[in-house]
DNA sequence: GATGAATGAGGGTTCATTCAT
DNA sequence: AATGAATGAACCCTCATTCAT
């Protein structure tokens, strides 16, 4: 065994990481062992320390560019919803930018797939659950941005179904439709009809709350 | 101190699962400790053995009845659902036993708060996954038998968009829909509240889908 | 690798702490290996928490005999002192109890001399050294007893060197003197004499505090 | 952030020795870390291969000072003992040279607390204890001088109490006195108190062996 | 049916030390 | 002279599980 001193330390990290995140897909974090990813990683044991606190901290950054991904996608989403004009939240150009801002996240999955399953299947890991918390309450912020403009849009009626809590309710929805066309698609264009429909079904829920009382039975249109 | 022989296994069953539940609750199944479990079910380490294969068997014994509940509840629901004419599917009188089956989960939650708990935040864990396939497939018979009655109803009319994969989602979202409610209320009250806003709001995007491309953009109707 | 299920307990306890004396004799608690401790008992790693919560409790129970015998013996000692004369405290026959005492204990250290250089060896181990801080305690209540009877024997005399402070370093200086006896001799009969010698020392040094200003210097009386 | 090449070495080993006494009086010696050492010094672990053979000689560098210090004190103070007339080691002004020297060693312990205390509790490591042999030793020698002094003083008498292994002890008495007083003394001048009457103890019990058949029971001159 | 001592592999982590740069 | 990534053995300890009693 040569000693290997002098490293360029960036050329072990990588590795580290990469056979961290083929560890933790295949077995969970709680059942991924560092020595195996050392060793699968061309390194010893000790060798990870030098690049991560602990296996908490290997974790996050196994797990960072998802979720610094996942902001800027949002981020960009929300700029442009807050550009547009308030209609456009209510017409099918809001749909396509929903459409838009979910294929994007769904294309990303599907280049970075494990990575990704690594982090949706470990949302109850404090960094992932943590991160949650913070993705749903922006989700929710900008909802509620939504619900006021909707109340201007639809002449100032009062739309006593729209609470804080139905409106976390709905962020946590979109979040969780993300999870789905992730969990279930393998064909990157199948999904993107799915997303489609799926958007469609959310908003025209949405809707249902904000015409309560005034169309009366949906069925009455049919 | 010592414990006789000629125990009633029954007692010791018991009192394994007893305290398994507050194992799992607290420390999640992969951090839960036999020694411990048996050492507060007031037993010893072997006795386990005589009332379970092993530590996946004993998660299963403490999860089944939720399972079984779980099971009771949707099939007198589809029960009634089935007894009932197809019109009920898309007026209020649907709706309202929509809102009672889950509220009876609900409520199930609210009077088993632990092994609940350990229930659903245990959705990796193969006991629970399989047992969500099953439950999943199942919901979704019944959505499809829901979406040929509606074709029925609407007239015999195509409607596109939804396809088993849309269904397949929409039973994945009535669960998680329940899951949210137990997850974030305290209040049995208050989460009936929700519990009918969400009934509405997804038959709302239901017939989003239904009445496509017939009515419009949505917003014409506001 | 033949399992020895349902051992008697008390062989393997006995096996480990043997183990365990001549691993902390050689290498001193820190750098002394529990798995080379398991290993030379003929026993598994994990065996040895069966019998003991943790290095810290093993050193205890390895100990603990040696500390449990100096209690016996002090008390012993101190019972017969205080059963004596006052004048005894003063005249030859306190000297001869008070070697007779610190033979009793150099007799023991000839007797079970590996554990004992553990004990007297680790004095910075939070066992020990709690121990030897009641230990002092001891001494020392006992030596402020002598201090009272002495002060009615010289009719109530005042000697203002003997404080507090003083007797607590009296104390300290007796089991330091065992000390030097354990660690300095080999031979039983030579440790002997020189504790007479010692002995007479101490209670020599002890009067001098006591007669101070009446006797003036010393060597007047040489 | 960066260190600049070039540095002065002095630098870096002075700063390696003071956090390098930190580190010793904190943890102890084995659970001491170069890599903390080295953290606290603004240094990389490497740096200390420079300065230091290992830890061991890390460890006597940070100890030397204070064993040159006692050897200079030590040599000074049997100067003058030397230089004196015989009687002296018999009188009050033998007693004033030994309070001064003793305290001389208290008053430096005060002024370097850390350094010492980390010289005094490790009295089992080799550097420590082979000085402490070398140095009484030495004490050893000295005392052997005074007693062959001390004969021809009180007229070549025989004091057979007076082995090689007495004098041995009684060095080994004064440093335990040193330690005692260093151990246990916050303020400088309770320290002096206490030294005076520790000297006259050791002095009076000397002289109790010198005086041995000659005066009888000591009681007899109260 | 229950005991509980024992297994033995494996866990994450820290260590003093080396050496190419 | 200093860097700091890497070594690799060792650390204490916990685990689910077995089986003689």
């Amino acid at each position: 065994m040569s000693r290997k001193a002098g490293n360029v330390p960036e050329e072990t990290k990588a590795a580290l990481l990469k056979s961290a995140v083929e560890e933790f897909a295949r077995y969970g974090f709680e059942k991924s062992s560092l020595r195996r990813i050392c060793t699968r990683a061309g390194v010893t044991t000790g060798a990870l320390y030098t690049s991560f606190r602990d296996k908490d901290d290997l974790f996050e950054n196994v797990v960072r560019p998802v979720m610094e991904y996942i902001d800027t996608v949002m981020e960009e989403h929300y700029e442009r919803e807050r550009a547009s004009t308030g209609r456009q939240l209510l017409d099918s150009s809001g749909e396509e930018e929903d459409v838009r801002a979910v294929m994007e996240l769904v294309r990303y999955y599907y280049r970075n797939r494990e990575v990704c399953s690594v982090f949706f299947s470990h949302r109850d890991h404090p960094v992932v659950a943590s991160y949650f918390d913070r993705l749903i309450g922006r989700i929710n912020a900008q909802g509620e941005a939504v619900a006021a403009l909707a109340g201007r849009v639809c002449g100032g009626c009062r739309v006593p179904e729209i609470t804080a809590d139905m409106l976390h309710w709905f962020s946590h929805l979109q979040v969780d439709m993300i999870f789905y066309l992730i969990e279930h698609e393998t064909e990157e264009r199948e999904a993107e009809v799915q997303a489609k429909t799926m958007v469609r079904f959310m908003r025209g829920g949405f809707y249902a709350l904000l015409t309560r009382g005034r169309l009366g039975d949906m069925e009455k249109e049919i």
